[in-house]
DNA sequence: AATTTTAATGAGACTAAATCTCAATAAAAT
DNA sequence: ATTTTATTGAGATTTAGTCTCATTAAAATT
């Protein structure tokens, strides 16, 4: 218990200082909204957080939504996702605990892996062609075992 | 000359196999489309691809160009792009000179890489988990040298 | 603590990429 | 040549995401 708050309050800080080193404001909406992102595992989609966080009580518009995620991933606090039906997922983006995905494109599942092989291929590769590596989107798509 | 005529020739026999193993038609307009994504290396989107079409005379609709794309993209001929503009961009797959990009958030430059040793990590990750891989998305993100 | 300054928010209008409908057309089969 | 059936075109429609601007709430200042 007493673990768990000490990491929302640890989680809540990095989004403080982020805020305050772009000039922006720690405001109730991003709070609430960073919260959401962080503390479930799934893959979010703009709608589905606001309606949740409305459903929650909280006086929020699709608007601040859409701009909070905006700055949340040009900080690199949460990964941007693209399984091709149109709508962008986020999730938080714990840099302890990095993934990518594996999408199947019959049922839609996604299956989460970790390689960091690949990790370090994609920092030799940045630093070949002089590139400050900010984030990346890596998404394999197949059939999944059970579709096959 | 020869040779060019001969690949355009190998290329538009991919194509009409591809919809003849789908059961569906080889048109003119599946045709045009195909030949313009595979003649030029670049990254094109739908409406690009329908306007350059209709500059040359050809008779076609935008349905007709989205519906062609997932085609291709489905039968693994062209691969779907996203580089965070709201617009989705294709490029023609060269199994045998296939790449990934880097892609400048600064600029929105688009740098192509190669790399072996993923491309044998991917294939590796989807044996594990039992996959039949059939494309895959990778983008770095970050910032180009010309914009540090 | 009250006041001023300035950024953020909400509501809903707006934009634009992508999809859908259905009558007309063209590919393939007969 | 005729019939069958998928494909196309035109434009209406949907929907994710953006924009505007008056109102509100952080943060800075007094």
């Amino acid at each position: 218990m007493r673990l768990n708050l000490n990491k929302i309050k640890i989680t809540m800080q990095v989004l403080k200082e982020t805020l305050h080193k772009e000039g922006l404001r720690y405001t109730k909406q991003r709070q609430e909204i960073w919260n959401e992102l962080r503390s479930s595992d799934k893959h979010r989609d703009a709608e589905e957080i606001l309606f949740t966080l409305r459903k929650r009580g909280l006086k929020i518009s699709r608007a601040t939504v859409y701009r909070t995620i905006d700055v949340l991933v040009k900080n690199n606090l949460i990964d941007k996702l693209d399984i091709g039906d149109g709508r962008a997922r986020f999730e938080y983006n714990d840099k302890y605990l990095h993934h990518d995905h594996l999408i199947c494109t019959s049922c839609d599942k996604i299956i989460e892996f970790n390689n960091n092989e690949i990790e370090e291929l994609q920092n030799k590769i940045a630093k070949q062609h002089n590139f400050k590596l900010l984030y990346h989107s890596h998404q394999l798509f197949g059939i999944c075992k059970d579709c096959k």
